[in-house]
DNA sequence: GGCGTGACCCCAT
DNA sequence: TATGGGGCCACGC
């Protein structure tokens, strides 16, 4: 059967809801627990992400410590990072290595 | 059936 | 530190 949904976006937010509050992850990180280096295609799969209630995409953060982007925009993502309890400043993680999730 | 695009990542300069 | 270029994969036209 085919869902609306591609398998491959489905697998990103599995991943993604695996990673608990307080914590990140980063497109890369997604895109190796799939199997490969399509960082590029797991955000192309939460930019088409329509379960913004049940998919926490702004859990997911750029490599290099950028927040990256979102639907809702950067600073509503900034601001939903530090409510769970992740520290921001100007749109990038202070210590993305000590929130970041390992699988 | 092929091309361009994108919420990216890594390395070199 | 900032900028440029190459590579990776899935999706829409």
């Amino acid at each position: 059967m085919q869902n609306k949904t591609s398998d491959f976006r489905k697998r990103c937010y599995q991943v993604l809801q695996r990673v608990p509050p307080g914590k990140v992850t980063t497109y890369g990180a997604i895109a190796r627990e799939l199997g490969s280096s399509a960082c590029r295609a797991v955000g192309s799969a939460m930019a088409n992400n329509q379960q913004l209630v049940v998919i926490p995409c702004h859990r997911v953060v750029r490599a290099n410590g950028d927040i990256g982007d979102y639907a809702l925009g950067q600073e509503n993502k900034s601001a939903l990072l530090e409510a769970e309890g992740v520290a921001v400043c100007n749109g990038r993680i202070t210590d993305l290595d000590k929130y970041l999730h390992h699988f």
